[in-house]
DNA sequence: CCGGTTTTGTGAACGCGTTCACAAGCGCGT
DNA sequence: ACGCGCTTGTGAACGCGTTCACAAAACCGG
């Protein structure tokens, strides 16, 4: 079956961003049922496992056109290429990762990436102490070698100092860079052809506190 | 369940988690202009510095009873001590980290919490060769010594690898946390009264991969 | 003191995502 | 072969969040 002439191409570009955003959890989830052994897996397992909904994992395969077998349940191994092929990772980006402190160590190694087909290509810094040690397999460059590292898809990471944020982002588009994922703490600008995404590691721990307090006040009553 | 049995004339209690998930945003943005001098600021103008909509702004702050001036704005240092209170911020919860690896050094470095009233306050491990260290003024301490470290409201972060993370979240559960961070890409299972947010460093990339892939296989169109 | 200008606060419309509920489909036991 | 039970896929309803558009309110210059 030559999925990529059917129709469902069309349908490949109208899924949903939320369910996006889950796929690489059900995708997690997989690997674990997988290397227990498992076959086939129901939306029901598959929900618990990735927790969510059992009627939003439906929706959401329903959207890539993945097939389940009613009575039955999902091919754990053929859910995993639908998904991985979905998500664009059967043919990885390159990932470039700029700012080698604290949280960029721990990036670079963060398992996650490479057993899902996303390698961190290059590690990049300024700091002339720091350039040229080697981490999980790379060595750090200086952040003027940036031109030319970029080859066809590739993404950005930066995990700098947020006064240096901008600047970064700013090397990474005129490199070619189209996809930037942002760790620093400040709201960065690019160009509208280039995507952009943050991960502000205190936002979180910011809502938590609210909640607790919430609690703690209306435990009060 | 909480939720259902709260009564309708708390609007305070009723800010949309969507609006929360931008408090912390804009209380970023204002900490900036405030140190740039601006006593006052328009929803235009901090909607820019913070990266959303002014209408979303303005309905955002709307939601936790914050009056601006009309004709004029916001006074910025008023607008940061309302979402300071709004997010509980003013009396800090205590914070445990546990997991001193890449990721938890780069958390407990993080400058971002302390200047938010988050400051962590415990850094716990198993690791021997760990415990002991000081880490960004902190002693590294052993996990077991956990119980009788909670006191009133707290939160845990879990900054270990996934296979940890499980009987890590419970061991903080019995310690009477109530709001875990959780940095491991696997899925935790708590009890209803424990509130639990996730961050995957992995997911973001992800779904950028596949925005870069749909943008390659689009162009091809 | 008053019209003009600026900006807030918000009701209403819209769109997206979640949830519900059930028909359609598949395998299995008899 | 055939019904029976299980599970998927999905139309429809619902709820939440975003956006729009404008009235109300405050300041300012004359």
């Amino acid at each position: 079956m030559t999925a990529a002439s059917l129709p469902e191409e069309r349908r490949r570009a109208a899924i949903p961003e939320a369910t996006i955003a889950r796929l690489p959890v059900y995708l997690r989830a997989l690997h674990g049922l997988a290397e227990d052994g498992l076959v086939t897996v129901s939306s029901e397992e598959l929900a618990e496992a990735a927790g969510v909904n059992s009627a939003k994992l439906r929706k959401d395969l329903s959207h890539l056109g993945s097939y389940g077998t009613r009575g039955v349940g999902y091919d754990v191994e053929h859910l995993v290429e639908q998904i991985s092929s979905a998500l664009g990772l059967q043919r990885p980006c390159s990932v470039v990762l700029v700012g080698v402190g604290n949280l960029g160590r721990a990036l670079a190694g963060y398992g996650g990436f490479a057993s899902r087909g996303l390698a961190i290509d290059a590690l990049l810094d300024v700091d002339p102490a720091t350039i040229g040690q080697q981490i999980s397999g790379l060595t750090v460059r200086h952040l003027d070698e940036l031109p030319g590292m970029v080859t066809g898809a590739s993404i950005g990471v930066i995990a700098t100092p947020a006064r240096a944020a901008q600047e970064v982002c700013d090397r990474l588009v005129a490199a070619g860079v189209t996809s930037i994922l942002n760790f620093a703490p400040t709201v960065l600008s690019v160009p509208p052809h280039v995507d952009l995404r943050k991960v502000d590691l205190s936002i979180e721990l910011q809502i938590l506190s609210f909640h607790e307090h919430r609690k703690a006040t209306g435990a009060a009553t």
